[in-house]
RNA sequence: GGGCCGGUAGCUCAGUCCGGCAGAGCGUCUGACUCUUAAUCAGACGGUCGCGCGUUCAAAUCGCGUCCGGCCCGCCA
């Protein structure tokens, strides 16, 4: 793992490659004794990491496991797939991306748990495109007629993909692709049924003592009768729980199609009696996942705080003792809340991952993930420009342009796996600002602005000046959302607005002005002359200026602007005319 | 009831593993710039590190207890 790494590392030499322009912002002007302290400090005992994914990947690389490295995440394709779920792939991704810069082979997996049965109905869904919709704009009836069975056979409720479970993971994977993370999704159902999980099977079930006794510590009702199976009946399509003789050789199991309790809920089983294969049902759960990790060699996989006391201790008691394989390291992330709020799909407290870029670029959304899993933090959406003002002092601090060791000990980092390249002449536009670009669609007044303060100059390179807008769209479309105070918008057509004479006399005198052709910074001064000869506040002319031309009484440096905009629209707005 | 995780400035969070002056950004307030979008610059304010007890020369950090929030001990993420 030596030689990639290295050259890696050292990204102060290789960032010049790509545009031509040598980056060397992180060894910036401003004589940083940080370098110097750097290199004193590190000889003696070993600096914690300063990302938790190289810590993780340290505890991984010290079991010595082969390449490739499996990192696997999975979720029960249950209705909506959330931002929640994204927790699962993103800080699999991060490890997954510290390995492979250590010259590591990675495989970053991910299971749709699709045999599972569906248990009761969801409260919303998401279409192909990820936009939220509920259930009554679906056929509700079709789904509540095939409860019980597992996802991949029921129809998928938007009638595009082959069963529901292959909708929602063609969602997760849309969204993976999206972020440029680079997984691989995987369908339990069709590993159960490639005979993947067979060896497995008739391991546990022959040893089907040795499963109950370690099951029971954790499970109160295991008893001598259980079975860890659970068969499709091939009746009625259900999963099942009752098996009442197994067939290690013929590897078959004979069932009862019994009622399952879901709940408050009872899904009722249809009383077949049949025979079924090890393909044609599923493990429960809390065998399923130690045998994941065996079938497919799994040496990372972070779960959610709500497995880390639940199926983590028995998983990993199974692997050891009924199995006989050694678990995964294991990673618990904290749940993030969403506005303050727990994510629920219920209660319609729910984001995805395309919503969010509809807001975000997908660094700042990855950013979000590469921060520290073990706390609890709020995706706070009204509050979204705090979290890309986080992320682009968190850029800076790479570049070695920030004054905050940690940070830029973070950001060194965890950075270049957040962006999809690194460059070091990007130009971010503080996102508040980007949202009040958003008041005009038209572009060349959108660079104008932009220029005007600084953000853009005459070196700034055709690309940067694109991503730079694209954040403009993405700030405009949360100003719409949130409808908040950078909420601007040229208004098209004349507003609703009365003015006093005196005041209206002074926008004709500015009018005039503007239509014998002067400059932004002119008019600008022109207002201060037009409110004294007109005896008006000019509080007051400007605000009713702002009224004229964003039906709001605050606005940009009104002359400067009015000096962008074309000369015979502002005249005849002035005039109070269209 | 038993257990796990979180709680640090108004907000978002570093710092806690391995004890050493309570930190950053944003916001707020004041001042400056012909008073006007994001600002910029200068300065100020801002804290019972959830709370209590203990260990220690020294505790946000370690131990015990406790409060609040979330989660697990059915199924499932």
């Amino acid at each position: 793992m030596g030689g990639e790494s290295d050259v890696e590392v050292s990204t102060d030499e290789n960032g010049g490659d790509s545009e031509g322009e040598p980056n060397n912002g992180r060894e910036s002007d401003n004589g940083r004794e940080s370098d110097n302290g750097r290199e004193s400090n590190s000889g003696n005992d070993e600096p914690r990491h300063a990302f938790w994914a190289d810590e993780v990947a340290d505890e991984i690389e010290s079991r010595g496991p082969e390449d490739p490295i499996v990192i696997k995440g999975g979720v029960s394709p249950s209705g909506v797939a959330h931002l929640g779920n994204f927790n699962e792939i993103m800080r699999g991704y991060f490890v997954a991306a510290v390995l492979r810069e250590r010259g590591h082979e990675v495989r970053q997996v991910f299971t749709s748990d699709d045999r599972d049965p569906l248990r009761k109905l969801p409260r919303k869904l998401a279409d192909v495109d990820g936009n939220i919709v509920g259930l009554g704009d679906v056929d509700a009836g079709a789904l509540g007629r095939n409860l019980g069975k597992p996802y991949t056979d029921i129809p998928d409720p938007f009638g595009e993909s082959e069963s529901y479970a292959a909708h929602f993971a063609a969602l997760l994977k849309a969204d993976a692709d999206r972020l440029d993370v680079p997984v691989e999704m995987l369908s339990n159902t069709e590993m159960y049924e490639e005979g993947t999980f067979d060896e497995v099977v008739g391991h546990v079930l022959e040893r089907v003592d040795v499963a109950r006794e370690v099951l029971s510590e954790y499970q109160s009702k295991v008893d001598a009768d259980y079975v860890p199976f659970n068969p499709v009946c091939e009746n009625c399509g259900k999963i099942t729980e009752t098996v009442t003789s197994v067939d290690l050789d013929a590897e078959t199991v004979e069932y009862v199609c019994t009622d399952m309790t879901v709940g408050d809920n009872t899904i009722e089983g249809c009383g077949h009696e049949g025979t079924a294969t090890f393909r044609d049902g599923k493990l429960p759960w809390r065998f399923e996942w130690p045998a994941q990790w065996q079938v497919l060699g799994v040496d990372f996989e972070p779960f959610g705080k709500d497995h880390a006391e639940g199926s983590w201790p028995s998983g990993e008691d199974i692997a050891r003792n009924v199995l006989g394989i050694e678990p995964p390291v294991p990673m618990v992330y904290e749940w993030f809340t969403l506005n303050g709020e727990a994510l629920s799909s219920s209660a319609g407290n729910i984001v995805t991952v395309s919503e969010m870029l509809e807001l975000l670029e997908p660094e700042v959304l990855k950013y979000f993930f590469a921060l520290n899993p073990r706390k609890a933090r709020d995706l706070d959406i009204s509050r979204l420009d705090q979290l890309v003002d986080d992320f682009d002092r968190f850029e800076r601090a790479y570049f070695g342009d920030v004054d905050d060791e940690a940070l830029t000990a973070f950001a060194e980092r965890a950075y270049p796996f957040v962006v999809s390249e690194v460059r070091a002449d990007r130009v971010r536009l503080p996102y508040t600002f980007a949202a009040v670009l958003g008041m005009t669609d038209d572009r060349d007044l959108r660079i104008e602005m932009a220029r005007n303060e600084g953000y853009v100059d005459d070196d700034t390179p055709e690309w940067a000046i694109e991503e730079a807008l694209e954040r403009v769209d993405r700030a405009r479309a949360w100003a719409v959302r949130e409808d908040n105070a950078y909420n601007y918008r040229l208004q098209e057509g004349l507003p609703d607005v009365e003015f006093d004479d005196d005041v209206a006399a002074a926008l004709d005198d500015l009018a005039a002005y503007v239509e014998a052709g002067h400059d932004g910074e002119e008019i600008q001064g022109e207002m201060y002359e037009t409110a004294r000869a007109h005896d008006i506040e000019i509080g007051d002319f400007f605000e009713s200026g702002y009224l004229l031309f964003f039906d709001q009484p605050q606005g940009p440096r009104l002359g400067e602007f009015l000096g962008e905009l074309d000369t015979e629209f502002v005249v005849a707005r002035l005039r109070r005319e269209s």
